[in-house]
DNA sequence: TCGCAGGTGGTCG
DNA sequence: CGACCACCTGCG
């Protein structure tokens, strides 16, 4: 018998919205419509229960949590989850800036940022750099597989957390070879060394969360540009006040507000000048709106 | 065959 | 600095 742990009266929350919308990638759709994931040390099925069924995400809905104790979701899950955080008035206070926000914010109005694992997210978006989705998700599923630690066994399939810091460090590129990583390779086993030099994955956690430029700091790490260390001081570190610009942003801004494609500098002042002190969710609201939207929105 | 994908690092002018 | 350009890999 899987334990099962039920919440009510859930909302601003949907599954599709949140585990789409960019910031991870290792949570899977079932056929029965709820995602499995792996994260936290812990495999855990999620599935909403809509009150009114046609009213999904709107509306209030019950929460089931598969393979979980009470205990569990309440220390682990809760605040994963993002559940604390009243996502109502970000996105009323974000609707009053502009037309086009106020679509996104309608359009992905389940989304939630979750509070993932430093160490595996800074492993996963140095996964991501110049790299499509479904391979992302094959490397880092291999490596879980291969290198990582048991994490449990849900509906019939085994899932491992990813390696530690102290793992990958004493991994040599031939090792990692299977895989097929390719030019990250030595990217991911020489951060996970620096970070070993820096006291661990804890001791940066703490740093970033008091950093003045938490993004400066990750760039110190091998394999982190400008782009993956915002991704990382926002889903990984906690730090909502970062505004990652990838390609899609890029895309989004120029067409909603007019900023020459190349202009970085120019969309980050936008971004701090209209949206603090919520620029880590404006910017997912954008994305999964230019996303879903296939670049036509 | 070749371009491309949630970029980064190195090298030029 | 800003503008290139190579880079593992697998897919269309």
């Amino acid at each position: 018998m899987v334990e099962k742990y039920k919440v009510e009266q859930i909302k601003d929350f949907h599954l599709e919205h949140i585990f789409d919308c960019g910031q991870c990638f290792r949570w899977n759709r079932q056929e029965d419509g709820s995602y499995t994931g792996v994260a936290m040390g812990r495999v855990v099925n999620f599935r909403l229960e809509p009150l009114e069924p046609e009213s999904e995400g709107k509306r209030e809905a019950a929460l089931i949590a598969e393979n979980c104790t009470e205990p569990e979701f309440e220390e682990i899950w809760r605040p994963y989850l993002d559940l604390d955080r009243d996502y109502g008035q970000i996105k009323i206070s974000l609707s009053e800036k502009d037309g086009a926000m106020a679509k996104a914010c309608a359009f992905g109005n389940g989304i939630r940022i979750l509070k993932q694992d430093l160490w595996e997210t800074i492993v996963s978006f140095i996964i991501s750099q110049n790299n499509n989705i479904p391979r992302i998700k094959g490397c880092i599923e291999s490596l879980a597989a291969e290198f990582g630690r048991y994490a449990g066994t849900f509906r019939g399939k085994d899932y491992y957390s990813l390696p530690a810091p102290e793992v990958l460090a004493g991994l040599t590129r031939e090792e990692l070879a299977p895989c097929r990583l390719g030019y990250r390779a030595p990217y991911l086993i020489q951060t996970a060394r620096q970070v070993m030099e820096m006291g661990g994955a804890d001791e940066l956690a703490c740093q970033l969360a008091g950093a003045e430029d938490p993004a400066g700091k990750l760039m110190e790490l091998s394999g982190i540009g400008p782009k993956v260390a915002a991704c990382i001081a926002l889903f990984g570190a906690g730090r909502h006040d970062t505004f990652p610009i990838d390609v899609w942003m890029r895309r989004v801004m120029h067409k909603m507000y007019n900023i020459d494609e190349k202009d970085f500098a120019g969309m980050e002042r936008y971004a701090k000048e209209h949206f603090a002190p919520y620029g880590g969710f404006a910017q997912q609201y954008l994305f999964y709106y230019m996303r879903e939207l296939g670049g036509k929105g």
